[in-house]
DNA sequence: CCTACCGATCGGTAGG
DNA sequence: CCTACCGATCGGTAGG
């Protein structure tokens, strides 16, 4: 039986790449030594590039391809809902799923975004500002239908992807809550926020006195 | 006139700790060199070691003295309240004003953590747990006052905290919030979430299946 | 994928 | 607070 894919090259990279999360996790960019990195998988360090071009390029294909990936997942949860309440409840879902199931990868993609070189900074950056826009989008999609009234969908976006994205600073794979119920809590808090006349009040600049 | 404080001494420390934030940020602990550090307050990398021991008791001092500050202020926010519903109200306000204002620190506190040598890492998160510890505790005083019911209050001061704590990751000084606006976002959250029913039984455990 | 090596730079020290 | 310096180690390259 022979295989076409899966070469001892394909198995390297893909080492290199949970290795790479590990270390960029426990050691930060600058922390993390191509030595080391390249002890993990097994090879010399001389050999690393035959992988990737420099060290810089290491991270931004990693933080590039987190970025795609739940990205990606995004997509496939929102194609065809069509109705504002759904797509929201779906964004949910597949944000909160995602950031506590890849926590390290979530978290090293924001921290290590400052050791990005400009261009590679740009990049990813571009990639993130359009995966946070399509909350955003849902939101404003909501008022138009008057499902919700949101008088600040910038902001508020960014106060609902805070509250989620930090479901991965404390959740813990094996505590008294399983994914699906972290889903279920941000569900009902954000259904709550965006129906709630009070909350949508506050979050209005208008009160700014 | 002679100034029996504020010496040339002083003054260096204090540009020290000033600078070594604002180099954490942008280039975490082992991004960051000596001689840049010596270089952002005017002297030469030997002298740096008039002020400190070595690099990792300098990441230390820092790290202490941010959670030293928060739980300072947080047991003056708190003193003499004696009264569940208004102890949380003074965590809530004393908590985002904190991460509002000092976004950098804040940041830094959390991501160098891991560049703790395990003494010291111990020791910061020995002060960090007592300061969480207190919002759980007003949790747990307002179930046996009966202003709320908070069926499992460790994971829910632990996801309040992370929405509050995340407001650092957003919030803008420039933009169209000031920092009392969002202590009254979050409040208004927060009490919406404690004393509304459907949230409180999202939060329980039971409802695991 | 390895061996052998490079220029640069790091944290830290000695001795003023 | 400075000068002068150290051993170690880093990212990266040449040439197989």
């Amino acid at each position: 039986m022979t295989r076409t894919t899966g070469s001892k090259g394909e198995n390297t990279l893909k080492a290199l790449r949970v290795a790479g999360i590990n270390r960029l996790y426990k050691q930060g960019f600058s922390g993390m030594t191509l030595r080391e990195l390249a002890g993990d998988v097994g090879i010399q360090a001389g050999s690393l590039y035959n992988y990737f071009s420099n060290k810089q390029d290491f991270l931004y294909e990693i933080l590039r391809q987190v970025m795609l990936d739940v990205i990606g997942e995004m997509e496939v949860a929102l194609d065809g809902e069509d109705n504002p309440r759904l797509a929201l409840l779906a964004y949910v879902e597949c944000h909160v799923s995602f950031h506590s199931s890849r926590q390290q990868e979530v978290l090293v993609s924001t921290t290590e975004l400052r050791s990005l070189n400009p261009e590679n900074y740009k990049r990813v950056t571009t990639l993130r500002d359009s995966y946070e826009g399509r909350l955003r989008e849902i939101l404003e999609w909501g008022n138009a239908e008057e499902y919700w009234t949101v008088i600040d969908p910038q902001v508020s976006s960014k106060l609902i992807l805070g509250m989620m994205t930090s479901v991965g600073t404390w959740y813990s794979a094996g505590g008294r809550y399983q994914i699906s119920d972290l889903v279920k809590i941000y569900q009902t808090m954000i259904e709550n926020l965006l129906f709630n006349d009070m909350a949508a009040a506050n979050l209005s600049p208008a009160m700014v006195s």
